[in-house]
DNA sequence: TATATTTGCGTAACCAGTTACGTATAATAG
DNA sequence: CTATTATACGTAACTGGTTACGCAAATATA
Protein backbone atom coordinates (compact mmCIF):
# COMPACT_ATOMS: atom_id res chain seq x y z
CA UNK A 1 0.00 0.00 0.00
CA UNK A 2 1.46 3.58 -1.37
CA UNK A 3 0.67 5.45 1.46
CA UNK A 4 2.03 8.89 2.76
CA UNK A 5 0.64 8.24 6.51
CA UNK A 6 2.25 5.61 6.45
CA UNK A 7 5.27 6.61 5.28
CA UNK A 8 5.77 9.12 7.75
CA UNK A 9 5.19 7.08 10.93
CA UNK A 10 4.35 8.39 13.92
CA UNK A 11 3.90 11.95 12.48
CA UNK A 12 1.17 10.10 10.45
CA UNK A 13 -0.34 7.24 13.20
CA UNK A 14 -3.21 9.75 14.66
CA UNK A 15 -4.79 10.19 11.21
CA UNK A 16 -4.61 6.82 10.48
CA UNK A 17 -6.48 6.26 13.72
CA UNK A 18 -8.81 8.95 12.85
CA UNK A 19 -9.21 7.89 9.04
CA UNK A 20 -10.18 4.24 10.58
CA UNK A 21 -12.63 5.74 12.56
CA UNK A 22 -13.96 7.69 10.29
CA UNK A 23 -14.28 4.92 7.73
CA UNK A 24 -16.09 2.87 10.22
CA UNK A 25 -18.65 5.31 10.68
CA UNK A 26 -19.42 6.96 7.52
CA UNK A 27 -19.78 3.31 6.53
CA UNK A 28 -21.91 2.27 9.33
CA UNK A 29 -24.06 4.87 8.45
CA UNK A 30 -24.01 3.39 5.02
CA UNK A 31 -25.21 0.44 5.96
CA UNK A 32 -28.02 1.98 8.09
CA UNK A 33 -29.45 3.86 5.06
CA UNK A 34 -29.19 0.60 2.94
CA UNK A 35 -31.20 -1.66 5.40
CA UNK A 36 -33.95 1.26 6.21
CA UNK A 37 -32.79 1.48 9.49
CA UNK A 38 -33.96 5.31 11.32
CA UNK A 39 -30.91 5.21 13.33
CA UNK A 40 -27.52 6.91 14.02
CA UNK A 41 -24.46 5.49 14.28
CA UNK A 42 -23.96 7.18 17.81
CA UNK A 43 -26.96 5.96 19.17
CA UNK A 44 -26.08 2.47 19.55
CA UNK A 45 -24.53 2.80 23.00
CA UNK A 46 -26.94 4.82 24.17
CA UNK A 47 -29.67 2.26 23.42
CA UNK A 48 -27.60 -0.31 24.84
CA UNK A 49 -26.68 2.37 28.42
CA UNK A 50 -30.37 2.70 28.60
CA UNK A 51 -31.51 -0.42 28.28
CA UNK A 52 -29.34 -1.53 31.02
CA UNK A 53 -29.68 0.99 33.34
CA UNK A 54 -33.53 1.79 32.68
CA UNK A 55 -33.11 5.11 33.40
CA UNK A 56 -30.63 7.52 33.11
CA UNK A 57 -29.81 11.37 33.28
CA UNK A 58 -27.59 13.60 30.68
CA UNK A 59 -24.83 13.83 33.15
CA UNK A 60 -25.09 9.89 33.94
CA UNK A 61 -24.70 8.96 30.29
CA UNK A 62 -21.63 11.37 29.49
CA UNK A 63 -19.70 9.83 32.33
CA UNK A 64 -20.44 6.44 31.26
CA UNK A 65 -19.44 7.58 27.54
CA UNK A 66 -16.53 10.03 28.61
CA UNK A 67 -18.46 12.56 26.12
CA UNK A 68 -19.10 15.85 26.54
CA UNK A 69 -22.46 16.63 28.00
CA UNK A 70 -23.23 19.48 25.06
CA UNK A 71 -22.78 16.15 22.51
CA UNK A 72 -25.12 14.08 24.50
CA UNK A 73 -27.70 16.56 24.44
CA UNK A 74 -27.39 16.62 20.88
CA UNK A 75 -28.25 12.61 20.51
CA UNK A 76 -30.70 12.85 23.23
CA UNK A 77 -32.78 15.45 21.01
CA UNK A 78 -32.09 13.29 17.87
CA UNK A 79 -33.78 10.23 19.93
CA UNK A 80 -36.36 12.35 21.31
CA UNK A 81 -37.31 13.58 17.97
CA UNK A 82 -37.74 10.21 16.31
CA UNK A 83 -40.01 8.96 19.66
CA UNK A 84 -36.99 6.23 20.69
CA UNK A 85 -36.33 8.14 24.26
CA UNK A 86 -38.96 9.60 26.82
CA UNK A 87 -37.83 11.92 29.16
CA UNK A 88 -39.44 13.30 32.59
CA UNK A 89 -38.33 15.45 35.47
CA UNK A 90 -37.00 14.25 38.65
CA UNK A 91 -39.11 15.16 41.41
CA UNK A 92 -36.52 15.18 43.64
CA UNK A 93 -34.34 16.98 41.65
CA UNK A 94 -35.73 19.10 39.31
CA UNK A 95 -32.85 20.03 37.19
CA UNK A 96 -32.43 16.38 36.41
CA UNK A 97 -34.26 15.08 33.03
CA UNK A 98 -34.84 11.37 33.39
CA UNK A 99 -34.12 9.29 30.47
CA UNK A 100 -35.60 6.31 29.05
CA UNK A 101 -36.49 3.95 26.29
CA UNK A 102 -40.11 4.51 24.60
CA UNK A 103 -42.01 1.44 23.48
CA UNK A 104 -40.89 2.25 20.22
CA UNK A 105 -37.33 1.16 21.57
CA UNK A 106 -38.35 -1.50 23.07
CA UNK A 107 -40.04 -2.76 20.23
CA UNK A 108 -37.37 -2.23 17.86
CA UNK A 109 -34.43 -3.20 19.67
CA UNK A 110 -34.35 -6.74 18.60
CA UNK A 111 -34.27 -5.80 15.34
CA UNK A 112 -31.01 -3.40 16.14
CA UNK A 113 -29.85 -6.13 18.02
CA UNK A 114 -29.43 -8.19 14.78
CA UNK A 115 -27.79 -5.48 13.20
CA UNK A 116 -25.38 -4.54 15.86
CA UNK A 117 -24.09 -7.86 16.24
CA UNK A 118 -23.66 -8.68 12.41
CA UNK A 119 -21.23 -5.04 13.37
CA UNK A 120 -19.41 -6.60 16.07
CA UNK A 121 -18.70 -9.28 13.33
CA UNK A 122 -16.98 -7.43 11.64
CA UNK A 123 -14.76 -5.75 13.68
CA UNK A 124 -14.13 -9.17 15.61
CA UNK A 125 -13.15 -10.23 11.86
CA UNK A 126 -11.15 -7.08 11.06
CA UNK A 127 -9.00 -7.62 14.18
CA UNK A 128 -8.68 -11.38 12.98
CA UNK A 129 -5.05 -11.45 12.33
CA UNK A 130 -4.74 -8.34 14.83
CA UNK A 131 -4.50 -10.49 18.37
CA UNK A 132 -2.69 -8.35 20.63
CA UNK A 133 -4.68 -4.63 19.49
CA UNK A 134 -7.78 -4.28 21.92
CA UNK A 135 -5.24 -5.10 24.87
CA UNK A 136 -2.76 -2.69 23.11
CA UNK A 137 -5.60 0.22 22.94
CA UNK A 138 -6.17 -0.26 26.28
CA UNK A 139 -2.63 0.14 27.45
CA UNK A 140 -2.73 3.13 25.44
CA UNK A 141 -6.46 4.59 26.66
CA UNK A 142 -4.30 4.08 29.67
CA UNK A 143 -1.85 6.01 29.22
CA UNK A 144 -3.38 9.03 27.72
CA UNK A 145 -5.97 9.00 30.57
CA UNK A 146 -2.91 8.98 33.25
CA UNK A 147 -1.58 12.32 31.29
CA UNK A 148 -3.26 13.83 28.04
CA UNK A 149 -1.00 14.22 24.67
CA UNK A 150 -1.42 18.12 25.31
CA UNK A 151 0.96 17.59 28.83
CA UNK A 152 3.26 14.76 27.35
CA UNK A 153 3.82 16.98 24.26
CA UNK A 154 4.73 19.78 26.58
CA UNK A 155 7.42 17.72 28.68
CA UNK A 156 9.06 16.55 25.09
CA UNK A 157 9.45 19.92 24.00
CA UNK A 158 11.08 21.45 27.05
CA UNK A 159 13.39 18.54 27.13
CA UNK A 160 15.31 19.49 24.40
CA UNK B 1 -10.67 1.24 34.54
CA UNK B 2 -14.59 0.69 35.15
CA UNK B 3 -15.38 1.52 30.93
CA UNK B 4 -18.46 0.28 29.61
CA UNK B 5 -17.39 0.79 25.90
CA UNK B 6 -14.73 -1.57 27.10
CA UNK B 7 -17.24 -4.02 28.95
CA UNK B 8 -19.50 -4.44 25.84
CA UNK B 9 -15.94 -5.84 23.95
CA UNK B 10 -16.43 -5.63 19.73
CA UNK B 11 -19.55 -4.14 20.41
CA UNK B 12 -18.01 -0.48 21.77
CA UNK B 13 -14.26 -0.94 20.00
CA UNK B 14 -15.24 1.34 17.10
CA UNK B 15 -15.83 4.06 19.75
CA UNK B 16 -13.12 3.27 21.63
CA UNK B 17 -11.38 4.00 18.43
CA UNK B 18 -12.94 7.44 17.75
CA UNK B 19 -12.81 8.29 21.72
CA UNK B 20 -9.22 8.10 21.12
CA UNK B 21 -8.84 9.45 18.10
CA UNK B 22 -11.04 13.08 19.44
CA UNK B 23 -9.01 12.66 22.65
CA UNK B 24 -5.96 13.37 20.89
CA UNK B 25 -6.90 15.58 17.81
CA UNK B 26 -8.91 18.26 20.62
CA UNK B 27 -5.40 17.85 23.17
CA UNK B 28 -3.17 18.68 20.44
CA UNK B 29 -5.49 21.78 19.44
CA UNK B 30 -5.41 22.41 23.05
CA UNK B 31 -1.24 21.96 22.53
CA UNK B 32 -1.19 24.64 19.87
CA UNK B 33 -3.29 26.90 21.68
CA UNK B 34 -1.38 27.33 24.50
CA UNK B 35 1.76 27.30 22.53
CA UNK B 36 -0.21 30.58 20.19
CA UNK B 37 0.57 28.53 17.01
CA UNK B 38 -1.45 29.86 14.57
CA UNK B 39 -2.99 26.75 13.00
CA UNK B 40 -4.90 23.49 13.11
CA UNK B 41 -4.36 20.00 13.48
CA UNK B 42 -5.23 18.79 10.46
CA UNK B 43 -3.13 21.24 7.92
CA UNK B 44 0.20 19.41 9.47
CA UNK B 45 -0.26 16.30 6.95
CA UNK B 46 -1.05 19.38 4.46
CA UNK B 47 2.14 21.51 5.10
CA UNK B 48 4.01 18.64 4.99
CA UNK B 49 2.61 17.48 1.40
CA UNK B 50 3.40 20.48 -0.33
CA UNK B 51 6.70 20.62 1.59
CA UNK B 52 7.35 17.06 -0.27
CA UNK B 53 5.81 17.72 -3.50
CA UNK B 54 6.21 21.23 -4.15
CA UNK B 55 3.17 22.24 -6.20
CA UNK B 56 -0.27 20.42 -5.69
CA UNK B 57 -3.93 20.40 -6.84
CA UNK B 58 -7.07 19.75 -4.27
CA UNK B 59 -6.93 16.41 -6.04
CA UNK B 60 -3.80 15.36 -5.38
CA UNK B 61 -3.93 16.39 -2.26
CA UNK B 62 -7.10 14.16 -0.96
CA UNK B 63 -5.75 11.43 -2.76
CA UNK B 64 -2.75 11.57 -0.77
CA UNK B 65 -4.38 11.84 2.68
CA UNK B 66 -7.59 9.18 0.92
CA UNK B 67 -9.68 11.79 1.97
CA UNK B 68 -12.81 13.56 0.63
CA UNK B 69 -11.73 16.60 -1.94
CA UNK B 70 -14.58 19.03 -0.36
CA UNK B 71 -13.02 18.56 3.22
CA UNK B 72 -9.58 19.12 1.32
CA UNK B 73 -11.02 22.59 -0.19
CA UNK B 74 -12.34 23.20 3.40
CA UNK B 75 -8.74 23.03 4.95
CA UNK B 76 -6.95 25.02 1.98
CA UNK B 77 -9.13 27.91 2.72
CA UNK B 78 -8.35 28.04 5.50
CA UNK B 79 -4.85 28.25 4.92
CA UNK B 80 -4.92 30.39 2.75
CA UNK B 81 -6.69 33.08 4.72
CA UNK B 82 -3.90 32.71 6.51
CA UNK B 83 -1.41 33.52 4.09
CA UNK B 84 0.02 29.92 4.21
CA UNK B 85 -1.11 28.85 1.19
CA UNK B 86 -1.14 30.22 -2.41
CA UNK B 87 -2.49 29.31 -5.61
CA UNK B 88 -2.52 29.91 -9.19
CA UNK B 89 -4.54 28.31 -12.26
CA UNK B 90 -2.82 25.82 -13.98
CA UNK B 91 -1.90 27.42 -17.69
CA UNK B 92 -2.54 24.07 -19.27
CA UNK B 93 -5.77 23.04 -17.74
CA UNK B 94 -7.74 25.89 -15.98
CA UNK B 95 -9.73 23.76 -13.63
CA UNK B 96 -6.77 22.93 -12.10
CA UNK B 97 -5.56 25.00 -9.06
CA UNK B 98 -1.64 24.78 -8.08
CA UNK B 99 -1.51 24.89 -4.18
CA UNK B 100 1.67 25.58 -2.53
CA UNK B 101 3.45 26.78 0.39
CA UNK B 102 3.77 30.79 0.98
CA UNK B 103 7.06 32.47 2.14
CA UNK B 104 5.00 32.58 5.89
CA UNK B 105 5.06 28.71 5.66
CA UNK B 106 8.59 28.34 4.79
CA UNK B 107 9.38 31.14 7.29
CA UNK B 108 7.80 29.70 10.04
CA UNK B 109 8.28 25.91 8.93
CA UNK B 110 11.35 25.22 11.47
CA UNK B 111 9.19 26.56 14.22
CA UNK B 112 6.41 24.24 14.03
CA UNK B 113 8.18 21.20 12.85
CA UNK B 114 9.91 21.55 16.96
CA UNK B 115 5.64 20.87 17.90
CA UNK B 116 5.47 17.75 15.51
CA UNK B 117 8.43 16.61 16.38
CA UNK B 118 7.11 16.70 20.09
CA UNK B 119 4.11 15.43 19.02
CA UNK B 120 5.71 12.62 17.20
CA UNK B 121 7.40 11.80 20.05
CA UNK B 122 4.44 11.84 22.40
CA UNK B 123 2.70 8.68 19.75
CA UNK B 124 5.96 6.77 20.49
CA UNK B 125 5.30 7.05 23.60
CA UNK B 126 2.22 6.44 24.37
CA UNK B 127 3.16 3.36 21.82
CA UNK B 128 6.01 2.06 24.03
CA UNK B 129 4.08 -0.59 25.60
CA UNK B 130 2.05 -1.83 22.28
CA UNK B 131 4.74 -3.00 20.22
CA UNK B 132 2.76 -4.71 17.58
CA UNK B 133 -0.03 -2.03 17.64
CA UNK B 134 1.40 -0.17 14.23
CA UNK B 135 1.29 -3.76 12.26
CA UNK B 136 -1.95 -4.36 13.53
CA UNK B 137 -3.32 -0.86 12.40
CA UNK B 138 -1.45 -1.57 8.73
CA UNK B 139 -3.79 -4.72 8.64
CA UNK B 140 -6.62 -3.84 9.93
CA UNK B 141 -6.12 -0.86 7.05
CA UNK B 142 -5.45 -3.29 4.76
CA UNK B 143 -8.47 -5.39 5.39
CA UNK B 144 -11.02 -2.60 5.23
CA UNK B 145 -9.81 -1.25 1.82
CA UNK B 146 -10.18 -4.66 0.36
CA UNK B 147 -13.92 -5.03 1.72
CA UNK B 148 -15.75 -2.34 3.64
CA UNK B 149 -17.10 -2.31 6.90
CA UNK B 150 -20.88 -2.38 5.32
CA UNK B 151 -19.79 -4.63 3.17
CA UNK B 152 -18.65 -6.98 5.62
CA UNK B 153 -21.86 -6.64 7.70
CA UNK B 154 -24.01 -7.43 5.07
CA UNK B 155 -22.51 -10.66 4.49
CA UNK B 156 -22.87 -11.23 8.23
CA UNK B 157 -26.08 -10.80 8.31
CA UNK B 158 -26.87 -12.85 5.75
CA UNK B 159 -25.00 -15.76 7.10
CA UNK B 160 -27.68 -16.18 9.77
C1' DT C 1 -15.86 18.63 -35.89
C1' DA C 2 -19.75 17.96 -32.98
C1' DT C 3 -21.34 15.42 -29.11
C1' DA C 4 -20.85 12.65 -25.01
C1' DT C 5 -18.21 11.50 -21.00
C1' DT C 6 -14.94 12.33 -17.45
C1' DT C 7 -12.47 15.23 -14.32
C1' DG C 8 -11.61 19.12 -11.04
C1' DC C 9 -13.45 21.57 -7.68
C1' DG C 10 -16.75 24.69 -5.40
C1' DT C 11 -20.99 24.79 -2.42
C1' DA C 12 -24.82 23.25 0.45
C1' DA C 13 -26.62 20.50 3.94
C1' DC C 14 -25.79 17.21 7.09
C1' DC C 15 -23.59 14.43 11.24
C1' DA C 16 -20.10 14.11 15.21
C1' DG C 17 -17.54 16.08 18.41
C1' DT C 18 -15.52 20.15 21.21
C1' DT C 19 -15.18 24.60 24.40
C1' DA C 20 -17.39 28.60 26.42
C1' DC C 21 -21.13 30.66 28.42
C1' DG C 22 -25.64 31.28 30.84
C1' DT C 23 -29.38 30.00 33.94
C1' DA C 24 -31.92 27.59 37.27
C1' DT C 25 -31.89 24.38 41.02
C1' DA C 26 -29.54 22.09 44.89
C1' DA C 27 -26.18 21.76 48.38
C1' DT C 28 -23.14 23.93 51.57
C1' DA C 29 -21.27 27.48 54.70
C1' DG C 30 -21.54 31.32 57.69
C1' DC D 1 -31.85 31.58 57.20
C1' DT D 2 -29.24 33.85 53.91
C1' DA D 3 -25.33 33.94 50.79
C1' DT D 4 -22.08 31.39 48.30
C1' DT D 5 -20.68 27.50 45.62
C1' DA D 6 -21.53 23.46 42.88
C1' DT D 7 -24.29 20.84 39.66
C1' DA D 8 -27.41 19.87 35.61
C1' DC D 9 -28.15 20.97 31.30
C1' DG D 10 -29.36 23.96 27.37
C1' DT D 11 -27.38 26.85 23.55
C1' DA D 12 -24.05 29.09 20.50
C1' DA D 13 -20.10 28.98 17.77
C1' DC D 14 -16.46 26.45 16.28
C1' DT D 15 -13.58 22.37 13.92
C1' DG D 16 -13.57 18.00 11.33
C1' DG D 17 -15.48 14.99 8.45
C1' DT D 18 -19.18 13.15 4.91
C1' DT D 19 -22.54 12.78 0.62
C1' DA D 20 -25.04 15.09 -3.08
C1' DC D 21 -25.28 18.31 -6.58
C1' DG D 22 -23.78 21.52 -10.23
C1' DC D 23 -20.82 23.65 -13.57
C1' DA D 24 -16.98 24.42 -16.50
C1' DA D 25 -12.94 22.58 -18.69
C1' DA D 26 -10.67 18.64 -20.70
C1' DT D 27 -10.82 14.31 -22.96
C1' DA D 28 -12.75 10.67 -25.64
C1' DT D 29 -15.83 9.15 -29.21
C1' DA D 30 -18.57 9.11 -33.31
Amino acid sequence: MNDFLSEIEFAGLNSRIKRLSDEILYSTRDYYKTMGLDIEPNWHLIFLLLEKYDSMTITDISKELRMSHPACVKIINKMKKKGYVNSRTDDNDLRKQLLELSEKSLKQLPVFREHWNAGAKTTEDLMENSPHFIDELKEIELRISEKSYKERTLKHLNLK
